[in-house]
RNA sequence: GCCGACUUAGCUCAGCGGUAGAGCAACGCUUUUGUAAAGCGUGGGUCGUCGGUUCAAAUCCGACAGUCGGCUCCA
């Protein structure tokens, strides 16, 4: 089924909902209802609200309406009789005024006896074709997008052409729920969150913490043999730097104060750090010889996120990143970019993620949200493109998508799950440099103003643990995984053994615990499965006895080798970073 | 910030006007086990916080905080 054919029926289905909801509450006001990427939504005026516990309602009365719902009548009207049947309805009226501005025919769509302002997009026997659908959940919508505007209440919704495929997803969704991050944060005792700390304030345990050091310590590693320098700036810096660099005019309010008892000055936590990265550069003059400068910093940075959108560690406020910040002549920038590209391509592979990528350019309609000039910002995105052209990229267009400064070169990975993420940005920045009058002297022994290459190749760590912990389902690969080996004496009498084992493997750098407790050894390797340990030596007498050890995978997989060899293909497999499940 | 829902033991949840309950976890004792839960026992909660209604509030009402599903925003 091709997708036009999936979107009306999902519109048509949007109709039905309507038309239910209208029978249960004649006094919600009906305002638009488009089918999107997964089902559909409706958004509605309602005189009281009502909550998901009414969904089952509004479900039956779905289902009774749709059997009468034999076609699809399209209805052409003028706009006064558009007018006159949406009555008391300011939503369809100033739709069907801006219809009949742009010159627009004005339609009703019909079906059993619900009528809808509607440009049509439906299925052609309602009663035969909508079959398996489901109401979803409930959630506050603006009316058009816009905070300005009253909040609707959206019911959303999915429809599917067969049931197999409905089932398919709400399977999908249910695996989702059972990956959800926060769920397995605390199952796994990765992180957790106080209410005395603060929230979107995520605070690690030993093993979350570990987590997030290695996945620093790789990126760290790749960049120090491209030529990149670890910097070290303050958590802290005076208003007067972000001011300089535009980010005071355009986030001020989402940055955190930080108050002087002995002066002053404003100051702020740092929501992000090239603008520190600038003040390096700039602190000794600089040759064309000099050039490319590489900075990466993993400081933690801080913005003042609005409460309702904080989740887990999807969108907090501390966070840190793989942030770097290349200062370049213009032509080295091609180089530059396809030495990320390169390195992204390496990162994105060892984690298994799809990716493509999104050229996220200027808001035609909104030129004043962007600083510089404007040829500038064309010869950049003119740039971007031929950029990823000469790579064979696979990417998309992103209008309205690029920062205040720079377009950006977004990618996005695909997840186990199918879901797609923001990781990784490349950004050719004119504007700062501009703004911070950085400078280099070229072979010509002029002044030149270098070009900030901003990069990103996770993104933020807190952000990336989320979406691996969702993509691994906890199962971290052996690299990653915080208990790489656990060790499980049969009876208290093979303690020792399994200690001596545990030695030799932590002294070659493998994470090991062993369970020592008076539990049976069932139990202890269900709590090691729960755990998502990567291996489990089962340890008794046979093993005292034959010199080999029993090693059993999360798979339930089990083989006998010697400890040596045990060693040797571990630690050559977590150097590799392969992922053997 | 906005709309809606939720907040009871470390965790998952029941109780929904007559001042608290289960399973798991923890702890103790017994058991010493061959690839996903051995048995018995013990301790643990001013029911998110602060107010209000009531003879009586975990339960009803309000404010605040936090969490979740969305919307808006995202350097």
């Amino acid at each position: 089924m091709n997708k036009e054919n999936l979107d009306n029926l999902r519109h048509s289905c949007a109709h039905l909902l309507a038309a239910a909801v209208l029978k249960l509450y004649p006094n919600a006001k009906p305002t638009v209802g488009p089918p999107i990427e997964e089902g559909f939504y409706y958004d509605f005026d309602f005189e009281t609200p009502i909550s998901e516990n009414d969904l089952m309602k509004i479900d039956q009365k779905m289902r009774e309406l749709v059997k009468k719902w034999v076609s699809v009548e399209k209805i052409e009207v003028s706009k006064n009789e558009a007018l006159k049947k949406y009555k008391g309805n300011k939503y369809k009226q100033e739709l069907i005024n801006e219809f009949s501005e742009e010159g627009k025919q004005i339609t009703f769509y019909k079906s059993g006896d619900f009528i809808d302002l509607c440009r049509g997009g439906h299925v052609e026997n309602p009663s035969q074709e909508i079959k398996h659908f489901k109401l979803l959940s409930i959630a506050g919508a603006y009316w058009r997008g816009s905070e300005k505007n009253k909040m609707l209440t959206r019911i959303y919704g999915t429809a599917f052409k067969s049931k197999a495929d409905l089932d398919n997803f709400l399977t999908m969704k249910e695996e989702a729920k059972k990956r959800d991050h926060k769920k397995l944060g605390k199952e796994l005792d990765l992180f957790t969150f106080s209410d005395l700390v603060g929230s979107g304030l995520p605070l690690y345990t030993p093993k979350g913490a570990l987590l997030r050091r290695l996945l620093t310590e790789y990126l760290e590693e790749i960049q120090s043999k491209e030529g990149y320098s670890q910097v070290w700036t303050p958590q802290l810096a005076k208003a007067e730097l972000f001011k300089k660099s535009g980010h005071y005019d355009k986030f001020k309010d989402d940055m955190f104060i930080v108050k002087s008892h002995y002066s002053d000055e404003e100051m702020f936590l740092k929501p992000m750090n090239c603008p520190q990265h600038t003040q390096i550069y700039a602190s000794k003059s600089r040759s064309y010889r000099d050039l490319p400068i590489r900075y990466t910093d993993f400081a933690m940075l801080y913005r003042d996120e609005q409460p309702g959108q904080l989740n887990g560690l999807a969108r907090v406020r501390a966070f840190s990143q793989d942030d770097c910040h290349v200062f370049c002549r213009e032509d080295q920038v091609n180089d530059e970019i396809d030495k990320m590209l390169m390195m992204t391509k390496k990162v994105m592979s060892t984690f298994g993620f799809k990716y493509r990528y999104r050229l996220s350019t200027r808001d035609p309609k909104h030129p004043e949200k962007y600083f510089g000039d404007l040829k500038t910002w064309d010869k950049v995105e003119k740039w971007a493109e031929k950029i990823m052209k000469r790579n064979n990229i696979d990417y998309f267009d992103g209008p309205g998508e690029a920062t205040f400064y720079a377009p950006k070169m977004d990618l996005m990975a695909t997840d186990a799950l199918g879901r797609e993420w923001q990781l990784s940005t490349v950004q050719i920045d004119f504007v700062q440099p501009a703004r911070f009058e950085l400078k280099f002297i070229d072979k010509d022994g002029k002044e030149k103003t270098p070009i900030m290459i901003h990069r990103a190749i996770l993104g933020s760590s807190e952000r990336l643990m989320m979406i691996l912990i969702e993509h691994y389902s906890g199962a971290f690969p052996l690299w990653l995984a915080p208990v790489q080996v656990k060790i499980i004496p049969i009876a208290e009498k093979h303690n020792n053994f399994a200690q001596k084992i545990a030695k030799e493997l932590k002294k070659n750098d493998i994470r090991t615990d062993v369970n020592e407790k008076s539990e049976s050894m069932q139990k202890k390797i269900r709590e090691a499965q729960l755990e998502k340990v990567y291996y489990m030596l089962v340890v008794g007498d046979r093993e005292i006895d034959s010199g080999e050890i029993n090693v059993r995978t999360r798979d339930g997989k089990t083989s006998s080798m010697t400890l040596d060899v045990f060693i040797k293909d571990t630690k050559e497999n977590i150097a590799k970073r392969t992922n053997l499940s």
